[in-house]
DNA sequence: TCTTTTATAATAGTATTACTATTACATTTG
DNA sequence: CAAATGTAATAGTAATACTATTATAAAAGA
């Protein structure tokens, strides 16, 4: 797995950079970092001063590639979701059977397949902390609509798409399966949510797992 | 159902609180057009300063009754939620299908009947919009794990726990009922949310509601 | 009635944060 | 080797969350 994504770039909409953090070193400390100070601060209290610090640069050089911290959380959404669709098409490509697919699938988006993978200076288990305590604060916004007619959450909205895609194909018939999809994604995040801080209202326990309830939720809603 | 509710305060938790806003002219003020100006700027940024010259009064008297907005977004949720329940006591009460009942739950949990109610200085309309966009941020924090000590969440959680036992009524094999009830009960923010800004990636439109894709999804999993 | 106490509100701040304008240095390119 | 460009640092500003202190009004007690 790690040679082959070797040679992959995971790509984010440009709009969301001023300038690429893949082409220089700094660029590639500041998503680093930012990652494992967002992880420590929570995001609300994460400053471009404080990342400025900690990577030993100033904070108006990380404004030459973000334009602000929002930005920033939007580039690191970006990427985890461009990733979770790099991963769900390469394991369900060679499967035949629509319901493997599916199973596979639903696995994957709510996150039971322990994190083996490392790609390059990106943390994704600490990334994974990040969307599940922060991401949805990069579309809680007044700005959303403008921001999505930038272009912003398109890989978000494809993921989603491919994933009502998986269910139709199962059952062409079903007419809820974008809200299906988009509740299994963003319900995930929530049931990990909530093991981690109110383990009272989740039926999710160590043996218990989110993908365990969604899997089952999943074939009977298409049943 | 207004002179009932007319006799009934909605009680939230005081430690949300220095002062009751409930019980003075500012306090009410203060409750009444946070709502409106929260849904207005959007709650980041929203501030005690343009509340204060809202009502007329100055910022740091906002202060006597929340110690932060915050807290203000804390007591805001915390009484929507008692709300909820208090509608769901109510208008479960009276029926003695187990069946009947948890589709009244769902219904009334995922906001499909139309707000008719009128509670005092409180617009449940817009403030049903703050939850949708701005609720999440309640307990998206660092400081979860010390508020909910401090119980702060203990009226969402005995709703959605309501809804699991209404769950468990009537298939008391199923295992992922809370799982399902904190599902049901953000998954029907969301799918609103969606349907306002994304509509791309959500089955519901003005004929399918959040309330027919969760009575359904319910239903399916608790055969 | 007058005085003390308490509730309520206003004034005038401070510390911090997000962000910018400008300048300096370093590297590449012709 | 000079011009152009990329990169980073300095030194700010405006706005925000929040506080310390003072003023005023109402209520309660003597």
């Amino acid at each position: 797995m790690k040679n082959l994504l070797s040679v992959v770039k995971i790509s984010v909409p440009d709009q969301v950079y001023l300038k690429d953090p893949e082409t220089s070193d700094l660029g590639k400390r500041i998503i680093e970092n930012s990652i494992l100070l967002i992880d420590e601060l929570g995001f609300d209290s994460f400053t471009f001063k404080k990342l400025g610090i900690r990577i030993a640069s100033n904070e108006s050089s990380i404004y030459r590639y973000f334009e602000s911290k929002h930005k920033l959380l939007l580039y690191l959404s970006s990427w985890y979701w461009a990733w979770l669709e790099y991963q769900l098409v390469i394991e369900t490509f060679s499967l035949s059977n629509s319901k493997e697919k599916l199973k596979k699938a639903v696995a994957i988006v709510t996150n039971t397949d322990a994190f083996d993978r490392d790609f390059s200076h990106i943390n994704e288990v600490v990334l994974y902390k990040i969307i599940v305590n922060e991401s949805s604060k990069s579309f809680l916004t007044k700005e959303v609509d403008s921001e999505n007619k930038e272009g912003y959450f398109e890989i978000y909205k494809r993921l989603i798409t491919r994933l009502s895609d998986m269910m139709l194909a199962i059952n062409p018939n079903y007419e809820f399966a974008l809200s299906l999809a988009s509740t299994v994604l963003e319900g995930g995040l929530q049931q990990h949510f909530l093991k981690s801080h109110f383990p009272s209202i989740t039926s999710c326990k160590n043996d218990k797992t989110p993908t365990d309830f969604f899997l089952q939720l999943v074939e009977n809603a298409l049943k």
